[in-house]
DNA sequence: GTGCGTGCCCTACC
DNA sequence: ACCGGTAGGGCACGCAC
């Protein structure tokens, strides 16, 4: 038989030894299937250079007659061939051993110690990986596939009647069909619109399991639920009530199997809600039977828990968003609220919070149901809208949905490499040993980024220039990877010095830099198409290949990385240094004064010139840039102020505020966006910034300080703008300094409040009795729920004045003796 | 006792 | 441990005077 398919969760089994991939997916009528495929199982053992053909044919047939009988499972290895491979760039000859069981590489690597064997790799990908990258059965994409159909079948122990899908097929064939697929005879394009269900659960007590599931809320399309076993009489017809806890568990099991969703979607659900459910079932003796085969989730613990159900992609949306979109948003916290906020205008449903047996009133019930549920519905939206992303940076990196929504960007970036390189004829390099890694991470900083220091000053008409994937082009242009670095000089390569040492890099084009010129490419080209005629699907594309571009370099320099090369990384640094240093110079060459500069930015003043003589200029750089490396306008700006750093006479690096010229202001490193700072400050000096640059002068903004520092000593701020949230990056205890934030998280953990890493801690400053001796800051912190009133002469010098005093020095005023009434020096009003 | 350099710590920039 | 280095700046600590 023939069918359509996407597939979309991947698993394996083992059945008489041998491995099968089991993949969960969608034919295109919606119907549930199960596909079951097995590719061959293999590892390499790269050979010694000029090994002797007779000997290696010996090696062969010694290898040909390892068996092994290890954890109930008997594995051998099938057959050897001898191949002509590439490792590293490198030509060499090797051994390609086929085994029975995947699981068993390991202990084939290790009887492979033998004379002529220089290298064992190919054994730690995964099955899952392994498969995707022999058969290339691409996550999220369409295939018709041709095989047998299962039909109570006893074959593989009867595992299509032990699986709730509609059907399940044993592969032969299959091939990609993105063009369309065979619908009745005709040709259609094929769409994916994916089952999703999102659940989240309220309880009394944060600690895993340790109080009671209140409720569960459920959200599909056209599906609303909220589940619970506390009885509300007059509650809305969203609401189910079950007879206890177990009950709830148990219908919320029942709708999970019932919607049969592809994607069950949680917020923070790796981390809370299904471990808290598992362990309110396993109290319960419920069985929480999620899986299409009626497994229970299975959870991993540690500092990254994750929870899989069999056949059910479990998607924790927070994960997702925290690698690909964090380093881009606004948000100050991923909260689920604050998120929603961002990216949807829609936020969490007010709600104060009690213990459930304080709550006795119906409509406080209510109240809760219906947040319980929006949380739901925020996160359903917000899986709408990111996954257009989910599914192209799956595709593109051939990392199913599961993984990829987990993995840091470096896995992704090794997940892209590794599934591109049967292309270039690559044997994989090995993951990194523990002790590798411990090596790696010994190794000191190498020298990163230039950053002009500016001289600080209100500039007008500015103009700035980028490079577009600075260091991802750097890489591109000059060869730089873990294959392409020569162990001695060579005449003709690129080289530069790293730490006192010059270091070479062959300019025969490496397996590495080639994958990411066609990323960048393909990022530019998707680019341009977006631009052109703006859709979803390619704006995902051109977004996945950025970061992957961008992620590049840092992979690199990362310890875990197959493809770990410091010099490579350090190289790619000082190539990127080294260019924007020349054109620096060649702009304040050209008539034009360079401000600042970071990384692969340039600002400068373009007085005196038109923005078409800027034009011709970054056209003129551009012609004379080396390989793929490339400038572009990033905009013009009518103002631009640099300070200098808090210390005195230096301008601050990486601290400016611009206005362009369609009026978009951009602050950078200012205490504006720092979420250390208490609301009030950040918002005194986002107007002061705000009020210099649209007038070009300070008088407005001097008036608006004055009058923040008569209430702030009228005692007329409110509370929630003195607040100061700092996180807490590591468990209480293993603090050295006791600053403010640890003393107000010490003060929660006394009043059980839960704390841990990464809580973000908020406190205020209060006002100590009078007569006590008090230096130290952390002495005078207090909670939020805790009585006082703020410290007046905290929240002056160390909060306001710090935020704008510098500012203000820009135009010679000094805003402490305005303040203490003492002598006026306001050179500026002359 | 005060002043200042230093290290820890957090969070920004790119 | 889950991409890198560069940088500003608050706070506590400890030494010098």
């Amino acid at each position: 038989m023939k069918t359509n398919f996407i597939p979309v969760d991947y698993d394996y089994f083992d059945f008489n030894g041998k491995n099968y991939a089991k993949i969960i997916g969608r034919d295109s009528s919606g119907k549930r299937v199960c596909v079951i495929d097995s590719c061959p199982v293999f590892l390499w053992a790269i050979l010694e250079q000029g090994f002797p053909a007779e000997k290696i044919k010996k090696l062969v047939q010694e290898i040909g007659k390892i068996q092994l009988d290890l954890k109930g499972r008997q594995t051998k290895v099938e057959k050897v061939e001898v191949l002509d491979k590439n490792f590293l760039g490198q030509k060499v000859k090797a051994l390609k051993i086929y085994a029975t069981n995947y699981k068993d590489l390991h202990d084939i690597a290790d009887r492979l110690a033998l004379p002529g064997i220089e290298k064992r790799r190919g054994y730690d990908l995964g099955y899952t990986t392994h498969y995707i990258m022999e058969k290339k059965m691409i996550p999220l994409t369409w295939y018709e596939i041709e095989g047998e159909m299962l039909h109570n079948s006893n074959e593989f122990g009867g595992i299509d009647s032990s699986l709730d899908v509609d059907f399940c097929i044993k592969v032969k064939s299959f091939k990609p069909i993105e063009g369309g697929g065979n619908v009745g005879g005709n040709l259609v394009p094929l769409n994916f619109k994916p089952k999703v269900l999102v659940y989240d659960i309220e309880c009394d007590e944060i600690k895993l399991g340790e109080g009671e599931i209140l409720m569960i809320s459920l959200v599909s399309d056209n599906f609303k639920k909220v589940l619970t076993w506390k009885k509300s009489d007059s509650a809305p017809d969203f609401v189910e009530c079950l007879k206890d806890e177990a009950e709830m568990l148990e219908k919320f099991i029942e709708y999970v199997k019932k919607i049969s969703p592809d994607f069950l979607v949680g917020y923070y659900s790796d981390g809370f809600d299904l471990p808290y459910i598992k362990a309110r079932a396993e109290l319960h003796k419920v069985k929480l039977a999620l899986g299409l085969d009626g497994s229970q989730p299975r959870l991993t613990t540690g500092f990254d828990s994750s929870a899989k159900i069999k056949g059910i992609t479990h998607i924790d949306l927070l994960r997702f968003i925290r690698t690909a979109f964090s380093q881009y948003m606004e948000s100050e916290t991923l909260s689920l609220d604050e998120v929603s906020r961002e990216f949807l205008g829609d936020q969490k449903k007010k709600f104060e919070f009690r213990h459930s047996s304080k709550i006795k009133d119906h409509s406080e019930w209510n109240s809760y149901f219906e947040y319980c549920l929006h949380d739901s519905v925020l996160t359903l939206k917000l899986f709408e809208k990111f996954w257009q992303d989910l599914k192209e940076f799956s595709k593109i990196t051939r990392e199913p949905p599961y993984t990829l929504s987990r993995n840091g960007m470096s896995s992704n970036v090794e997940a892209f490499i590794v599934n591109n390189l049967e292309r270039f004829n690559e044997i994989p390099e090995k993951r990194a040993t523990y002790d590798e890694i411990a090596e790696r991470r010994k190794l000191r900083a190498y020298e990163g980024a230039f950053v002009l220091e500016p001289v600080p000053g209100l500039y007008e008409d500015i103009a700035m220039f980028d490079f577009t994937s600075s260091y991802g082009s750097t890489i591109v242009t000059y060869n730089l990877s873990k294959s392409t670095l020569l162990e001695s000089p060579e005449k003709n390569a690129y080289h530069i010095e790293v730490d006192g040492k010059e270091v070479y890099f062959s300019k025969k084009q490496g397996f590495f830099p080639e994958i990411f010129k066609e990323m960048i490419e393909k990022r530019k080209k998707y680019k341009q198409e977006l631009k052109a005629k703006p859709d979803n699907v390619k704006k995902a594309r051109s977004n996945s290949y950025k970061l992957l571009a961008n992620a590049a370099y840092g992979y690199q320099g990362f310890f875990g990385a197959r493809y770990y090369c410091r010099e490579a990384a350090a190289a790619t640094a000082a190539f990127a240094r080294k260019t924007i240093i020349e054109v620096i110079e060649k702009i304040n060459k050209s008539d034009y004064k360079v401000i600042y500069s970071d990384t692969d930015s340039i600002a400068f003043s373009r007085k005196g010139k038109t923005e078409l003589e800027v034009l011709s200029l970054l056209k003129k750089l551009n012609s004379e840039l080396p390989g793929i490396m490339e400038l572009e306008l990033e905009d013009f700006f009518t103002r631009g102020l640099w300070v200098t750093t808090r210390a005195g006479t230096i301008g601050a690096k990486k601290k400016y505020a611009m206005i362009s010229k369609d009026d978009k202001i951009r602050i950078r490193g200012f205490e504006t966006v720092r979420r250390d700072w208490c609301q009030l400050a950040r918002r005194v000096q986002d107007y002061v910034l705000r009020q210099i640059l649209k007038d070009g002068n300070e008088k407005k903004a001097l008036e608006y300080v004055k009058e923040i520092i008569q209430k702030v000593k009228k005692r007329e701020i409110q509370k929630n703008e003195i607040v100061i949230r700092t996180q807490l990056k590591k468990p209480i205890s293993e603090y050295k300094a006791i600053s403010p934030h640890v003393i107000a998280a010490k003060k929660m953990e006394e009043r059980k409040i839960p704390v841990t890493m990464g809580s973000l801690i908020e406190y205020y400053i209060a006002e100590v009795q009078k007569g006590k001796k008090t230096k130290l800051v952390r002495e005078k912190v207090k909670l939020l729920d805790e009585k006082g009133e703020y410290n007046i002469e905290y929240y002056l010098d160390r909060q306001i004045i710090p935020a704008v005093e510098n500012i203000f020095q820009v135009f010679g005023i000094d805003i402490k003796q305005i303040i203490s009434g003492k002598k006026q020096q306001t050179l500026g009003e002359f």
